[in-house]
RNA sequence: GCCGGGAUGGUGAAAUUGGUAGACACGCAAGACUUAAAAUCUUGUGAACAUUUGUUCGUGCGGGUUCAAGUCCCGCUCCUGGCACCA
């Protein structure tokens, strides 16, 4: 074999680990464990582009690493399969979602056996199956079935909470429920009739159903969560977003605010993902506190302040135009100007309401407030920078030390007290004199002695949306008697998706499910319309891939108990506030009703910076069917058009390929310099349109899979964005090319040679383990390749192919380029597969040097270098530096201030 | 506005506790092999000046700490990600 062939010894080593499914997981509980994930992929029509395995590439090398290392390795793929886009295309062609995906899927699942994965594909799923959404399904019941107890901080059974209903009423316990769930005793309980119960029972389920102001997307046909909507817009799609009240299912994540907070201090995640939660659940530590409305017996303004401090700066209370009170507290005379305001507020859109964020804007109501502490009247007004649907949606204004209070007052010319100066509280009768925190705790205690409020924590996170009017997604387990919602039994899951004559909503603007026939219980009973959102089945997978094909539980509880979480999760932080805390809240909440012993998915968590795409650009002259070099187009009034990166190398055009491009390229004409068409480049994303879309199918076929793989990794840290860019993926085909070499002779032959090591081979060899055992154990994957690259441009030198040395460093390449190391394992007279055959034991005894040799700065500027032995004697250096002629010309006779030596690093004369 | 991340040759980058800045590659230049090209190999390649040793400058900008700073501290500029009327 005169050179590597890589195609065929790539799908030579694909078939052998498929036929031997060598990365099947076993469950062997004696054995150490590593899972190593993936973040869950859609499956989109266009395939992946070359941006898509990098991470991949990266968990694959720690999954291989680890196995390699004696592990149990879990390491699977499957597919997050309901969503969007394969809806979309149903609803334009009529096609089931379900052939588009199955189609999608077939394409992505060979463009990664291609690349080489050590995925154990008998563990794949996917959340469209039903095997697999009877479980999302029952997961839902179990959450439905639940609710959230504060006193021990844990989801519990709906049935304990009833228990408590029947002795004691709702009076005393202290649970998650809806705002308006009135109190009621035991005795009252006992008598109401099955269906009030059922009503109240769903104030407190963690699934429940309630009218809500939700995120309505017309062009869409749905609801969406708020981390599906990016400034007004859809996340998919960016159609305009309105707010609308429905009534929606619900998930009480609010509940879990605390504990998905408090939890992110025990995960090893990126501090920018950790902090993006905290932004989100957004905890603020403050009081609650009700100002009595004038003239009104019964009438109370509920606010939420982390202020309390300042309650003598409070000079009037705005409320949010959607205020309940409004209607109700509103004079006469300005009952009209009031009513107009709460118009037009409504009907502004979210979108045109961010934008408006500096106008001011409100108006009286006419009614006063009592202020608790100096029973002053003060006004009381609407605003529509007052948000209902954070704390009470109402404020006490304190202009002097809130600058939007302060804008408001100055705009409508209300009073401002000075309450704090120089972090002290002053005209504040009590608290004067009090610092700002001693203040707070202060007001707090007297507030809540004379029974006006209490300290208080409010979060900003609100319930996730869980109910989507579309087709292409989970049915919710559910049917209505009479409006209310029961569950199906357990034994009727999974609830499949019934066929549909179109997968758009009815003319009365009911969700695709309506259209089905006879959707319905065999009683007769309609099932829910709408279907589960696209995080629902992703919230959970990581558990199912554990035990992918049992049919009795959602995961067997001895192999979660094995396999417990997942090690390693790589993926994208733009999941931050969506998939990774909900995934975080169903693991708590599956873990305190006892399924799972875990309360957290994902131990260690790592962002793969995005690929970008570097497009290419021609320059036609205006006009004409001429092109212009880039250097040479300001000569000329040109148009600058995107031309397909796959046909440019190194920034020079193909102008053969260019002409056969496109039909109208083929008479083209062109101006050179020398010799050359040089294109124009930018950095975009990546995408079809601007024609800079690279498909590692492509580059495999003409490098191989190991090339791609570590061009990958050597093209920078995996964190960082950086564009893709062929130019030096030379570097790594000629680095596999010379490491292919080692192993032969100059006739093309392979030979090793037996016996003898040599002492510069063996710690070229060491040093490269010591170094690739840290890198992959800090994610350092570029500086790996590098090492690869010094280890074998040594041994090359050294002219060394003894067996011993180079067993060991194909073991240490195999994670990265397995294909080409499983050959030369095999040349190598090995049987199996490398990636059995264990990890190179580093010896720190081969890369002991006798000598260092030191940097001799003179006043910090380094002049010369000086070998000593390792463990010379300070007083010996000294001397042999001071005698260096190099040195003394240096020094020329100036007195030696000092003299630093620090061993087997540097030394240093001070002058 | 608030909170992160970043800025090093022509390019991608490296420098693990402060200790020879630019490892490893790409590109470029020169040479070897070849009728020629490709492939491969060798040599050089931060900048400026001297060009035989050599000297000075140099990690976004301005200060500081230190024998010694890409690395630590203070102040700025630019790029980038997220959040944003959250009381």
């Amino acid at each position: 074999m005169a050179e590597y062939q890589f195609r065929a010894t790539e799908k030579k080593w694909q078939a052998f680990w498929e036929k031997n499914q060598t990365f099947n997981a076993k469950d062997d509980f004696q054995k150490p464990k590593y899972y190593a994930l993936d973040m869950f992929p859609y499956p989109s029509g266009a395939g992946l582009h070359v941006g898509h395995p990098l991470g991949y590439i990266a968990s694959d090398i720690v999954a291989r690493f680890k196995k390699q290392q004696g592990f149990n390795v879990l390491h699977p793929m499957g597919f997050d399969s309901f969503g969007l886009p394969a809806e979309q295309y149903a609803i334009q062609t009529g096609q089931h979602p379900a052939i588009t995906t199955e189609q999608n899927i077939k394409r992505y699942i060979e463009q990664l056996k291609n690349i080489g994965f050590a995925y154990d594909w008998k563990r794949e799923v996917r959340t469209s199956e039903p095997s697999f959404y009877k479980w999302t399904q029952w997961i839902f019941m179990q959450l439905f079935n639940s609710w959230y107890d504060f006193t021990d901080n844990k989801a519990r059974p709906i049935s304990v909470l009833i228990e408590h209903f029947e002795k004691a009423g709702n009076q005393l316990i202290k649970a998650a429920c809806d705002e308006d769930t009135e109190s009621f005793k035991a005795n009252d309980w006992l008598h109401f009739s099955d269906e009030e119960k059922q009503k109240i029972l769903l104030k407190y389920r963690i699934a429940y159903l309630s009218e809500a102001i939700v995120n309505w997307c017309p062009a869409l046909g749905t609801v969406l969560s708020n981390d599906e909507v990016k400034d007004g817009y859809s996340e998919r799609g960016g159609h305009p977003v309105e707010r609308k009240k429905m009534m929606q299912w619900s998930m009480r994540i609010s509940a879990f605010a605390e504990r998905l907070l408090e939890g992110l201090n025990r995960l090893d995640w990126p501090e920018p993902v950790k902090e993006m939660q905290r932004n989100w659940i957004g905890k603020s530590v403050g009081a609650e506190l009700s100002f009595e409305v004038a003239d009104y017996q019964n009438q109370e303004i509920k606010v939420f302040t982390t202020r309390v401090d300042t309650i003598y700066g409070v000079t009037f209370m705005v409320l949010a135009p959607e205020h309940e009170l409004v209607a109700q507290i509103t004079t006469a005379e300005q009952k009209e100007a009031v009513e107009e305001y709460v118009k037009v507020a409504k009907n502004r859109s979210e979108r045109e309401r961010m934008t408006e964020v500096k106008r001011v804007s409100g108006v009286f109501t006419g009614a006063y407030a009592i202020h608790p502490f100096t029973g002053e009247k003060i006004q009381v007004w609407i605003g529509d920078y007052v948000l209902a649907g954070y704390g009470t949606g109402a404020v006490m204004a304190v202009p002097s030390d809130d600058e939007r209070d302060l804008a408001f007052a100055q705009h409508f010319n209300l009073p401002v007290r000075e309450v704090v100066e120089n972090d002290k509280i002053v005209n504040s009768d009590f608290l004067t004199g009090l610092p700002i925190k001693e203040a707070i705790a202060k007001a707090v205690s007297y507030i809540e002695e004379k029974g006006i409020g209490k300290g208080k924590v409010n979060y900003r996170m609100r319930d996730a949306i869980f109910s989507r009017q579309r087709y292409w997604g989970e049915p919710v387990p559910v049917y209505f008697k009479n409006d209310i919602p029961y569950l199906l039994e357990e034994d009727q899951l999974p609830l499949e998706l019934p066929e549909v004559d179109k997968y758009l909503p009815t003319e009365d603007g009911e969700p695709p499910l309506a259209r089905a026939k006879n959707w319905k219980t065999e009683e007769g009973y309609e099932l829910e319309k709408s279907t589960m959102p696209g995080w629902a089945g992703s919230s959970w997978y990581m558990f199912r891939y554990m035990d992918p094909h049992n049919s009795g539980a959602f995961v067997d509880q001895n192999k979660q108990e094995y396999w417990k979480n997942v090690d390693l999760y790589i993926g994208g932080s733009e999941h931050a506030t969506g998939h990774l805390l909900y995934s975080r809240f169903w693991t708590k909440f599956l873990f305190d009703l006892g399924y799972i012993t875990v309360d957290e998915p994902f131990q260690k968590m790592i962002n793969q910076g995005m690929i970008q795409g570097r497009s290419n650009f021609v320059y036609r002259v205006e006009g004409k069917n001429t092109y212009v070099s880039k250097n040479l187009k300001d000569d000329y009034t040109t148009q600058m058009l995107h031309v397909d990166v796959n046909i440019v190398f190194n920034d020079e055009l193909d102008i053969e390929k260019f002409r056969r491009w496109r039909p109208e390229n083929a008479d083209a004409e062109f101006i050179l310099e020398d010799g050359k068409y040089i294109c124009g480049t930018e950095i975009e994303k990546m995408s079809k349109s601007k024609h800079n879309v690279v498909n590692p199918d492509d580059v495999i076929e003409q490098y191989g899979a190991d090339t791609l793989r570590l061009y990958e990794m050597f093209l920078g840290p995996l964190e960082q964005f950086k564009p893709w860019n062929t130019n030096g993926i030379d570097g790594t085909s000629k680095f596999l090319k010379k490491l292919w070499r080692l192993f032969h002779n100059e006739k093309g032959e392979f030979e090793v040679a037996e016996g003898e090591v040599d002492k510069k081979a063996l710690k070229a060899l060491h040093l490269a383990i010591q170094k690739v055992e840290y890198d992959i154990e800090h994610f350092s994957f570029n500086t790996s390749v590098s090492t690869f690259m010094i280890c074998v441009n040594t041994l090359t030198d050294l002219k060394c192919n003894n067996k011993a040395i180079l067993s060991d460093l194909v073991r240490i390449i195999a994670p990265y380029a397995p294909h080409i190391c499983e050959e030369l394992w095999e040349l190598l007279g090995n049987k199996g597969s490398i990636s059995e055959a264990g990890w190179p034991a580093f010896n720190p005894e081969f890369i002991k040097e006798n000598d260092f040799t030191y940097p001799v700065s003179v006043n910090g500027k380094h002049r010369d270098n000086m070998t000593f032995a390792v463990n010379s004697p300070k007083e010996e250096i000294e001397k042999a530096v001071l005698a260096n002629p190099v040195i003394q010309k240096w020094i020329e006779g100036k007195p030696i201030k000092k003299m630093i030596i620090v061993p087997n690093k540097i030394v240093n004369i001070v002058v």
